[in-house]
DNA sequence: TTTGCTGCAAATCGTTTGCAACACC
DNA sequence: GGTGTTGCAAACGATTTGCAGCAAA
Protein backbone atom coordinates (compact mmCIF):
# COMPACT_ATOMS: atom_id res chain seq x y z
CA UNK A 1 0.00 0.00 0.00
CA UNK A 2 3.15 2.24 0.21
CA UNK A 3 1.14 4.27 3.14
CA UNK A 4 3.23 6.70 4.86
CA UNK A 5 0.98 9.07 6.56
CA UNK A 6 1.45 9.30 10.09
CA UNK A 7 -0.90 7.71 11.90
CA UNK A 8 -3.17 10.18 13.86
CA UNK A 9 -6.66 8.81 15.19
CA UNK A 10 -7.95 5.50 15.46
CA UNK A 11 -10.79 4.02 15.59
CA UNK A 12 -12.19 0.86 17.08
CA UNK A 13 -14.59 -0.52 14.15
CA UNK A 14 -16.11 -4.01 14.50
CA UNK A 15 -14.60 -4.84 11.21
CA UNK A 16 -11.24 -4.03 12.60
CA UNK A 17 -11.96 -5.75 15.65
CA UNK A 18 -13.34 -8.72 13.71
CA UNK A 19 -10.10 -8.62 11.58
CA UNK A 20 -7.59 -8.29 15.19
CA UNK A 21 -9.36 -11.47 16.59
CA UNK A 22 -8.52 -13.54 13.78
CA UNK A 23 -5.00 -13.49 15.01
CA UNK A 24 -5.93 -14.34 18.87
CA UNK A 25 -3.32 -16.90 18.60
CA UNK A 26 0.18 -16.85 17.51
CA UNK A 27 0.11 -19.52 15.35
CA UNK A 28 -2.04 -17.84 13.00
CA UNK A 29 -0.31 -17.35 9.43
CA UNK A 30 -2.71 -15.72 7.06
CA UNK A 31 -2.85 -14.29 3.88
CA UNK A 32 -5.07 -11.15 3.39
CA UNK A 33 -7.76 -13.26 1.45
CA UNK A 34 -7.28 -16.01 4.27
CA UNK A 35 -8.47 -13.25 6.65
CA UNK A 36 -10.82 -12.33 4.38
CA UNK A 37 -12.91 -15.62 4.27
CA UNK A 38 -12.23 -16.45 8.36
CA UNK A 39 -13.98 -12.46 9.00
CA UNK A 40 -16.66 -12.71 6.46
CA UNK A 41 -19.12 -14.49 8.79
CA UNK A 42 -19.63 -12.04 11.23
CA UNK A 43 -19.22 -8.93 8.92
CA UNK A 44 -20.95 -10.05 5.54
CA UNK A 45 -20.90 -7.16 4.09
CA UNK A 46 -16.72 -6.32 4.59
CA UNK A 47 -14.78 -5.74 1.60
CA UNK A 48 -11.69 -7.02 0.91
CA UNK A 49 -10.26 -3.63 0.68
CA UNK A 50 -11.24 -3.21 4.23
CA UNK A 51 -8.94 -6.31 5.17
CA UNK A 52 -6.18 -4.72 2.77
CA UNK A 53 -6.32 -1.62 4.81
CA UNK A 54 -6.52 -2.69 8.06
CA UNK A 55 -3.65 -5.13 7.54
CA UNK A 56 -1.57 -2.50 6.55
CA UNK A 57 -2.37 0.11 9.20
CA UNK A 58 -2.38 -2.92 11.82
CA UNK A 59 1.01 -4.05 10.83
CA UNK A 60 1.98 0.31 10.38
CA UNK A 61 1.35 0.61 14.09
CA UNK A 62 3.02 -3.13 15.07
CA UNK A 63 0.17 -5.28 15.98
CA UNK A 64 0.91 -7.79 13.04
CA UNK A 65 3.68 -8.30 11.04
CA UNK A 66 3.65 -8.82 7.65
CA UNK A 67 5.94 -11.49 5.87
CA UNK A 68 6.31 -12.96 2.45
CA UNK A 69 6.99 -16.68 1.57
CA UNK A 70 9.12 -18.08 -1.10
CA UNK A 71 6.48 -18.16 -3.84
CA UNK A 72 5.82 -14.36 -2.84
CA UNK A 73 3.36 -15.29 -0.82
CA UNK A 74 2.29 -12.54 1.56
CA UNK A 75 1.10 -13.55 5.20
CA UNK A 76 0.12 -11.26 8.44
CA UNK A 77 0.79 -12.43 11.79
CA UNK A 78 -0.02 -10.96 14.79
CA UNK A 79 3.48 -9.70 16.50
CA UNK A 80 5.24 -11.87 18.64
CA UNK A 81 8.85 -11.97 19.93
CA UNK A 82 11.70 -12.89 17.46
CA UNK A 83 10.92 -15.64 15.56
CA UNK A 84 10.98 -17.85 12.41
CA UNK A 85 9.08 -20.11 10.27
CA UNK A 86 8.55 -23.65 9.01
CA UNK A 87 6.20 -23.54 5.89
CA UNK A 88 5.13 -26.60 4.66
CA UNK A 89 5.38 -27.18 0.46
CA UNK A 90 2.05 -29.31 0.49
CA UNK A 91 -0.49 -28.21 2.91
CA UNK A 92 0.64 -24.56 4.08
CA UNK A 93 1.27 -25.11 7.70
CA UNK A 94 3.40 -22.66 8.54
CA UNK A 95 4.90 -22.84 12.95
CA UNK A 96 6.73 -20.55 14.15
CA UNK A 97 10.43 -21.78 15.28
CA UNK A 98 11.78 -19.78 18.65
CA UNK A 99 15.48 -20.37 17.51
CA UNK A 100 17.16 -17.63 14.94
CA UNK A 101 20.05 -18.23 12.79
CA UNK A 102 21.47 -15.13 12.32
CA UNK A 103 25.07 -16.01 14.03
CA UNK A 104 28.08 -14.71 15.38
CA UNK A 105 30.08 -15.51 12.11
CA UNK A 106 27.18 -13.87 9.46
CA UNK A 107 27.30 -10.80 11.86
CA UNK A 108 30.83 -10.62 11.24
CA UNK A 109 31.04 -11.54 7.52
CA UNK A 110 28.23 -8.42 7.20
CA UNK A 111 30.67 -6.36 9.31
CA UNK A 112 33.47 -6.88 7.07
CA UNK A 113 31.46 -5.88 4.03
CA UNK A 114 30.42 -2.04 6.22
CA UNK A 115 26.96 -3.43 5.98
CA UNK A 116 24.81 -2.40 8.78
CA UNK A 117 21.98 -4.97 9.37
CA UNK A 118 18.06 -4.31 10.07
CA UNK A 119 16.50 -7.26 10.02
CA UNK A 120 16.45 -9.98 8.01
CA UNK A 121 14.61 -13.17 7.28
CA UNK A 122 14.54 -16.82 7.17
CA UNK A 123 12.59 -19.72 6.11
CA UNK A 124 12.63 -23.16 6.12
CA UNK A 125 10.14 -25.65 3.50
CA UNK A 126 9.20 -28.94 3.62
CA UNK A 127 7.36 -31.16 4.53
CA UNK A 128 5.23 -31.45 7.42
CA UNK A 129 4.47 -34.92 9.52
CA UNK A 130 0.99 -35.26 8.05
CA UNK A 131 1.92 -34.61 4.56
CA UNK A 132 4.97 -37.25 5.06
CA UNK A 133 2.65 -40.04 5.45
CA UNK A 134 0.71 -39.14 2.08
CA UNK B 1 4.03 -19.22 -14.55
CA UNK B 2 3.41 -23.07 -13.07
CA UNK B 3 4.64 -24.50 -16.40
CA UNK B 4 5.31 -28.07 -15.68
CA UNK B 5 5.90 -29.66 -19.20
CA UNK B 6 8.58 -31.64 -19.77
CA UNK B 7 11.89 -29.91 -21.13
CA UNK B 8 12.30 -31.22 -24.26
CA UNK B 9 14.57 -29.73 -27.30
CA UNK B 10 15.69 -26.56 -26.50
CA UNK B 11 16.85 -23.98 -28.68
CA UNK B 12 19.83 -21.21 -28.62
CA UNK B 13 18.20 -17.69 -29.99
CA UNK B 14 19.68 -14.67 -29.64
CA UNK B 15 17.06 -13.07 -27.40
CA UNK B 16 17.89 -16.21 -24.71
CA UNK B 17 21.88 -16.05 -25.47
CA UNK B 18 20.89 -12.49 -24.54
CA UNK B 19 19.36 -13.27 -21.13
CA UNK B 20 21.88 -15.54 -20.41
CA UNK B 21 24.91 -13.23 -21.13
CA UNK B 22 23.63 -10.53 -18.99
CA UNK B 23 23.74 -12.87 -15.77
CA UNK B 24 26.96 -14.09 -16.25
CA UNK B 25 28.49 -12.73 -13.34
CA UNK B 26 27.28 -13.98 -10.09
CA UNK B 27 26.91 -11.04 -8.17
CA UNK B 28 24.51 -9.99 -10.17
CA UNK B 29 20.38 -10.35 -9.28
CA UNK B 30 17.78 -9.65 -11.64
CA UNK B 31 14.13 -8.62 -11.46
CA UNK B 32 12.46 -9.49 -14.91
CA UNK B 33 11.90 -5.59 -15.75
CA UNK B 34 15.77 -4.99 -15.29
CA UNK B 35 16.97 -8.35 -17.44
CA UNK B 36 14.40 -6.66 -19.86
CA UNK B 37 16.07 -3.28 -19.63
CA UNK B 38 19.73 -4.46 -20.11
CA UNK B 39 18.92 -6.88 -23.30
CA UNK B 40 17.20 -3.34 -24.70
CA UNK B 41 20.08 -2.35 -26.40
CA UNK B 42 20.81 -5.27 -28.12
CA UNK B 43 17.69 -6.90 -28.95
CA UNK B 44 15.55 -3.82 -29.27
CA UNK B 45 12.58 -5.95 -30.19
CA UNK B 46 12.48 -8.23 -27.33
CA UNK B 47 8.79 -8.62 -25.50
CA UNK B 48 8.68 -8.54 -21.77
CA UNK B 49 7.22 -11.82 -22.62
CA UNK B 50 10.21 -13.28 -23.69
CA UNK B 51 11.99 -12.17 -20.77
CA UNK B 52 9.64 -14.36 -18.41
CA UNK B 53 9.32 -16.83 -20.26
CA UNK B 54 13.16 -17.29 -20.28
CA UNK B 55 13.56 -16.60 -17.08
CA UNK B 56 11.41 -18.96 -16.26
CA UNK B 57 13.05 -21.79 -18.60
CA UNK B 58 16.34 -21.40 -17.38
CA UNK B 59 14.83 -21.38 -14.22
CA UNK B 60 13.45 -25.06 -14.43
CA UNK B 61 16.68 -26.24 -16.24
CA UNK B 62 18.64 -25.12 -13.48
CA UNK B 63 20.56 -22.46 -15.18
CA UNK B 64 19.02 -19.91 -13.07
CA UNK B 65 17.75 -19.16 -9.38
CA UNK B 66 14.75 -17.50 -8.50
CA UNK B 67 14.40 -15.91 -5.07
CA UNK B 68 11.44 -13.24 -3.56
CA UNK B 69 12.71 -10.22 -1.10
CA UNK B 70 10.89 -9.39 1.87
CA UNK B 71 9.36 -6.65 -0.06
CA UNK B 72 7.79 -9.37 -2.97
CA UNK B 73 10.37 -8.43 -5.54
CA UNK B 74 11.16 -11.73 -7.63
CA UNK B 75 15.03 -11.60 -8.33
CA UNK B 76 16.90 -14.24 -10.67
CA UNK B 77 20.80 -14.94 -10.60
CA UNK B 78 22.74 -17.44 -12.18
CA UNK B 79 22.75 -21.09 -9.90
CA UNK B 80 26.41 -21.11 -8.17
CA UNK B 81 27.22 -23.02 -4.68
CA UNK B 82 24.46 -22.60 -1.91
CA UNK B 83 24.71 -19.08 -0.32
CA UNK B 84 22.71 -16.16 0.94
CA UNK B 85 21.79 -12.28 0.30
CA UNK B 86 22.88 -9.31 2.06
CA UNK B 87 20.52 -6.41 0.71
CA UNK B 88 20.73 -2.80 0.52
CA UNK B 89 17.00 -1.61 1.74
CA UNK B 90 18.14 1.83 0.16
CA UNK B 91 19.58 1.20 -3.20
CA UNK B 92 18.53 -2.60 -3.41
CA UNK B 93 22.31 -3.63 -4.06
CA UNK B 94 22.49 -7.32 -3.38
CA UNK B 95 25.19 -9.56 -2.17
CA UNK B 96 25.90 -12.84 -1.86
CA UNK B 97 27.39 -14.66 1.46
CA UNK B 98 28.89 -17.59 1.58
CA UNK B 99 27.82 -19.01 5.06
CA UNK B 100 24.48 -21.27 5.56
CA UNK B 101 22.39 -20.06 8.90
CA UNK B 102 20.54 -23.85 9.02
CA UNK B 103 22.59 -25.29 11.69
CA UNK B 104 22.52 -27.80 14.08
CA UNK B 105 20.17 -26.43 16.33
CA UNK B 106 17.34 -25.59 13.78
CA UNK B 107 17.58 -29.12 12.05
CA UNK B 108 17.16 -30.63 15.45
CA UNK B 109 14.21 -28.32 16.33
CA UNK B 110 12.93 -29.32 12.79
CA UNK B 111 13.57 -33.02 13.93
CA UNK B 112 11.51 -32.61 16.44
CA UNK B 113 8.81 -31.94 14.98
CA UNK B 114 9.10 -34.42 12.31
CA UNK B 115 9.69 -31.63 9.60
CA UNK B 116 11.34 -32.68 6.61
CA UNK B 117 13.07 -29.76 5.15
CA UNK B 118 13.80 -29.49 1.62
CA UNK B 119 15.17 -26.22 1.35
CA UNK B 120 15.44 -22.65 3.23
CA UNK B 121 15.79 -18.74 2.57
CA UNK B 122 17.74 -16.29 4.54
CA UNK B 123 18.31 -13.02 3.56
CA UNK B 124 19.58 -10.22 5.45
CA UNK B 125 18.69 -6.86 4.92
CA UNK B 126 20.23 -3.16 6.05
CA UNK B 127 22.24 -0.45 4.49
CA UNK B 128 25.37 -1.17 2.56
CA UNK B 129 28.40 1.01 3.07
CA UNK B 130 27.61 3.82 0.26
CA UNK B 131 24.22 4.15 1.38
CA UNK B 132 25.44 4.57 5.04
CA UNK B 133 26.90 7.79 4.30
CA UNK B 134 24.95 9.43 2.32
C1' DT C 1 -19.78 17.73 14.21
C1' DT C 2 -15.62 16.24 12.81
C1' DT C 3 -12.83 13.07 10.46
C1' DG C 4 -11.51 8.29 10.36
C1' DC C 5 -13.52 4.19 8.17
C1' DT C 6 -16.23 1.52 4.98
C1' DG C 7 -18.08 -0.63 0.63
C1' DC C 8 -17.79 -0.38 -4.02
C1' DA C 9 -15.71 -0.15 -8.30
C1' DA C 10 -12.08 1.20 -11.11
C1' DA C 11 -7.16 1.31 -11.55
C1' DT C 12 -2.57 -0.53 -11.12
C1' DC C 13 1.35 -3.71 -11.13
C1' DG C 14 3.76 -7.77 -12.07
C1' DT C 15 3.16 -11.82 -14.46
C1' DT C 16 0.98 -15.24 -17.56
C1' DT C 17 -1.15 -16.84 -21.73
C1' DG C 18 -3.29 -17.51 -26.63
C1' DC C 19 -2.16 -16.87 -31.09
C1' DA C 20 -0.15 -16.39 -35.61
C1' DA C 21 4.28 -15.54 -37.63
C1' DC C 22 8.95 -16.77 -37.37
C1' DA C 23 13.54 -19.08 -37.04
C1' DC C 24 16.31 -22.73 -35.30
C1' DC C 25 17.87 -27.74 -35.91
C1' DG D 1 9.69 -29.39 -42.58
C1' DG D 2 8.64 -29.73 -37.97
C1' DT D 3 8.33 -27.58 -33.68
C1' DG D 4 10.36 -24.60 -30.27
C1' DT D 5 10.29 -19.51 -29.84
C1' DT D 6 8.89 -14.87 -30.47
C1' DG D 7 6.16 -10.36 -30.35
C1' DC D 8 1.92 -8.69 -29.43
C1' DA D 9 -2.05 -7.98 -26.93
C1' DA D 10 -5.35 -9.57 -23.93
C1' DA D 11 -6.08 -11.79 -19.50
C1' DC D 12 -4.94 -12.50 -14.85
C1' DG D 13 -4.47 -12.34 -9.65
C1' DA D 14 -3.10 -9.68 -5.90
C1' DT D 15 -3.20 -5.27 -4.18
C1' DT D 16 -4.19 -0.26 -4.16
C1' DT D 17 -6.92 3.81 -4.64
C1' DG D 18 -10.78 7.51 -5.35
C1' DC D 19 -15.00 8.57 -3.80
C1' DA D 20 -19.34 9.32 -1.51
C1' DG D 21 -21.78 7.77 2.43
C1' DC D 22 -21.41 6.11 7.14
C1' DA D 23 -20.19 5.92 12.02
C1' DA D 24 -17.03 6.37 15.90
C1' DA D 25 -15.59 9.82 19.27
Amino acid sequence: MENNQPIVGIRSTKQRQAILDVFSDEQVHLSADEVYLLVKPTQPNISLGTIYRNLDLLTRIGALTQFILADGTRKYEKTSSHHHHLVCINCGETKNIPGCPLDREIKGYSKENEFHIVRHSFEIYGYCSSCQTK
